[in-house]
DNA sequence: CTGTTAGCGCGTTCAC
DNA sequence: GTGAACGCGCTAACAG
């Protein structure tokens, strides 16, 4: 007679037993920009990848994008726990509201919060130690180009106007490290991690007199400085003989062999699995503590002395 | 006295709410692969984008592999809608539940189903023209490098038990295309639609004699033909004097700007925002039909005659 | 070991 | 207009 009515009868409804057992395999993933851009981020893809190491088959990811009114989304949405892509303070509230519902909660690099595991990189240090290195080698004029400091995704000059309200804080850390070397560091802000961006701040920047423009550009990103790189190569600028670039990341950059790229190399991967990990194990009810990584001295071929 | 109790109280159970109201919001997001691999094909990613374009804010998308054991997660996940990213056979398992369950499924690039809305590209036909386009320059010893056939991921020589056991449509359309115009057509069967894919079946297709060697490569996708490309410098060929690369996608490929590839370019985005509004209306009880994308020749730099 | 029941937290309906 | 009750479909606990 059961049988008879599975004639209709397919299988439990996955709503009805997540509600019943306070579990959906649900894990959401939260990025503060559209999709695309995030997925053309090697970071995020590889931190993403590592992620879905670490859940496993049992359970799926649920993209989130928390652009604009993405907050009611958030409070809304069906997951178990969340991991954050570098989220920022305006994300208090739905923090909060999660924190009550004791929704397990890392954050990939982003702003510190009660409750929220965080799962870091030493991105004031290692910027820091790659200025440094720049330093070293008897750079005065130097520029960046930052990654996107807040939501307001543009590519402008910095200023300390942008920096007074900058939100994202890798950008915030990695420029708080270059300046700890050069303190008067300024440069361009980019709207997204890309090459076109870095391009475009590379031109920008170098567009001069020999004595006024930078003989050193420090990029926050792979990206940025392949694109300043591009950049230099289009101004006749030769790398390093007549420019020093610098990148950060680590990235293995699809059709980029003619340089080796001085950079500072990040885990990406292990990020993305720690933060995987972690949420594993919380939503198991086992302890689970802060992780925090290194980023490691890439000495590439793109960094020399100061011309002349 | 609700007030006195919302001290904690934080807002609607999705779960319960998702229950009620039998809607989570979420849409399923079924590819057939890792992320990694997923993520790193800039087609996958254009689509993905154009879904999450027309999903709007409301939703999200829950992303499951339905590698392996895939099947259960599948059936057991909640969401209100699917959309398959080349599904293949195996899913019919699957597939029928979520049409006794009433879930709207869209299949980009899929192989049709019953009560599966296919958004479709000409696969065959654009392959038809391509091939045809070598053809008519002359070529008469021409390899080809496919997409993955099946599930199996791995480089190896194309064969017709392999082909007899393919289950990926697309990378099945796009072979009979070509062998419409070359009937006989053989070559490599790539792991991925990757440029390292793409030089190691060049390094296997180009190695031999002059005389014995293809004098046109067709390869199923730009990141494929880069790779081709990449392989014919390495050998010291020519492209196009020496060898002739065309290629599938119409991608934009970072860092390879010394060519432009000739190539089938297709609507990548507009595909992904098709199966996103198809969704939309489904679930909104609207009709929906079928969409299919035409692929326009992109006439580069890459192809020329038979050399000598 | 099989069959029944209670309740997960909500939204809607119905009764007042 | 405000308030109580029912049921979405399941699973865990309990009774027979």
């Amino acid at each position: 007679m059961t049988a008879a009515r599975e004639l209709n009868y397919f299988g439990p409804d996955p709503r009805a037993r997540s509600l019943r057992q306070g579990r959906s395999g649900i894990v959401g993933v939260i990025i503060e920009d559209r999709v695309l851009n995030s997925f053309r981020d090697p970071m995020t893809l590889a931190a993403l990848d590592g992620i879905s190491q670490e859940l496993g088959e049992g359970s799926g990811m649920l993209l989130l994008t928390a652009v604009g009114d993405g907050e009611s989304t958030i409070q809304s949405a069906v997951f178990d726990a969340a991991i954050f892509m570098g989220c920022s303070p305006h994300l208090a509230r739905s923090i909060e509201i999660m924190r009550q519902r004791n929704i397990p909660m890392v954050a990939i690099e982003g702003q510190a919060f009660d409750g929220v595991l965080a799962v870091s990189l030493d991105n004031r240090e290692a910027a820091r130690r790659i200025a440094q290195v720049v330093h070293d080698l008897g750079h005065t004029r130097v520029a960046t180009v930052t990654l996107p400091l807040d939501a307001l995704r543009s590519l402008r000059p910095l200023s300390e106007e942008i920096v007074a309200g900058a939100t994202t804080a890798v950008s915030i850390d990695r420029l708080e490290g270059a300046r700890d070397v050069f303190p008067d560091l300024d440069g361009v802000v980019a709207a997204s991690s890309s090459s076109d961006d870095g391009l475009e701040a590379g031109l920008r920047l170098l567009t001069g007199s020999v004595s006024s423009r930078p003989t050193a550009i420090l990029a926050q990103s792979d990206l940025l400085a392949v694109g300043v790189i591009r950049a230099a190569e289009q101004l006749g600028l030769a790398v390093p003989a007549d420019l020093t670039v610098v990148g950060f990341d680590g990235a293995r950059i699809e059709g980029f062999s003619d340089y080796q790229l001085t950079t500072m190399k990040q885990p990406a991967t292990e990020k993305g699995r720690a933060a995987g990990a972690a949420v594993t194990a919380l939503l198991a009810g086992e302890p689970a503590s802060d992780v925090s990584f290194a980023s490691v001295l890439r000495m590439g071929n793109t960094a020399g002395p100061v011309p002349g």
